[in-house]
DNA sequence: CAGATTTCATTTGTCAGACATTTGAGGCTG
DNA sequence: CAGCCTCAAATGTCTGACAAATGAAATCTG
């Protein structure tokens, strides 16, 4: 671990990193004790609060925790499929919300990827994960719902067809892709009838889930995309030429 | 944004939540400087170490960078697909490594994803992407490659796949799932049959690729993963029962 | 001697003040 | 007008200090 006062990228950004790498190569393991601020401080040369600066920024990334006390310290941590969630959702949403990404690419990619959830799906859903989607089905289908609920409802149903698959990994990445779609989804304002055909495909899709038909659910998600696009080609065209 | 002294969860982790919560939902918007340090110190009533280590928080996300100089100052960064790439790729790489993801859990995910790309990559790739297709497969098969040269080759070929697909969110998603399977294949020595297969396989793709036909590159990336997970099972029944 | 209580050392969290370094802006000079 | 210089503003770093939490050891009590 070398410290090079003179780069200019800052003495924490190095020491953090330096720390990162001893985690990701493995010399440091999980729930391992690193040494107290002011060991570091002196092994780094540097004072305790460059020292804290750098630790801020690994415990940013869930990569350490801390602990006040006798027995306290920095300790690295278990990144677990729940942090790493957030943290990739917080990430898709602010790069799509800041880089103009387009509805169509966005949509795209969404429901790409949950259709190479499908077939997965349709094999090993839980009756659990099934009974969830019949229910949002039914959510969906009552009226007086507003935008945002019915939003959330979607949400709720393609997290559990994609959890159906079982496949912590899939589902870890398709979370960021799911959700942060939903600011973009909450700029539309949903019509009666387009609710109507939503809701039945959702209806056609778990139908197909049901039945353990991997292909059947893949035509639901296409025509559900189809509808999607179209919709929301729709409710731009209506806006005129802000749609960027 | 309120700052409770009280809160067990540290000033400094509130202040960096309360900026970061502003610029999720737009009230400071990309490029946008904040209040110096100073300033900030005295609007949140905390010292100014305080308000660095939440700032250094939101600069390891690639949420702000800062600038020193007379006009220096911490400003609002527009996110690149770039630094969220490094970013996924970080996380998943330790998500895996730290929660004992079986090769196949991951292999069947990386694969579902990848199944999802090919038929845009079929109609989009551009020829300069096929191009570096071929070149990957003609390296794979020369003599004398080294494992980890061989994989880097793999990457580049199905990072050339994925990328021909034209969609910048997929790219991104897929970034961390393709990259993070890197350590676990290095895992695995290739006989020098068990590469010509592969290669084979890669080089049915890119033809598939070629010709537009996006059934037959799903049926090779089909092919190629069971080929993979057989390969690996092999090698992980060699070596006795550490195959956890 | 066993268990409960108190004290204490360790470590992180926060603060105050200071100096070094970088860097653009404005003024000065030729 | 162009180039150089000075200066102010802001971040980066350091020193030293105190507060708060917390587990462990020492002490007290039955």
């Amino acid at each position: 671990m070398k410290i090079d006062p003179d780069n200019p990228a800052g003495l924490s950004v190095q020491i953090a990193e330096a720390i990162k790498e001893a985690i990701i190569t493995g010399d440091l393991i999980v729930d391992e004790r690193l040494p107290s601020e002011s060991e570091l401080a002196d092994q780094f040369k540097v004072s305790r609060p460059t020292v804290r600066e750098a630790l801020k920024r690994l415990a940013a990334q869930s990569l350490i925790r801390t602990q006040r006390g006798a027995t306290g310290g920095a300790f690295v941590n278990r990144l677990s499929f729940q942090d790493a969630y957030s943290q990739q959702i917080t990430t898709s949403t602010l790069l799509l919300s800041m880089n103009a990404v387009s509805f169509d690419t966005a949509c795209e990619a969404r429901y790409a990827l949950e259709r190479a959830c499908a077939p997965l799906s349709a094999q090993r859903r839980t009756p659990d994960q099934l009974a969830t989607m019949r229910a949002e089905v039914f959510r969906q289908s009552q009226p007086g719902l507003t935008d945002e609920a019915f939003c959330d409802s979607d949400v709720a149903f393609h997290r559990a067809l994609v959890d159906g698959a079982h496949n912590p990994v899939l589902s870890y990445q398709l979370a960021g892709a799911v959700e942060a779609m939903q600011p973009l989804m909450n700029m539309i304002t949903f019509t009666a009838r387009s609710r109507e055909a939503i809701t039945t495909l959702h209806s056609r899709i778990a139908d197909a889930l049901e039945e353990a038909n991997g292909d059947a659910a893949v035509a639901g998600l296409k025509d559900l995309e189809a509808e999607t696009r179209k919709l929301a080609s729709d409710v731009f065209a209506a806006r005129g030429t802000r749609s960027g």
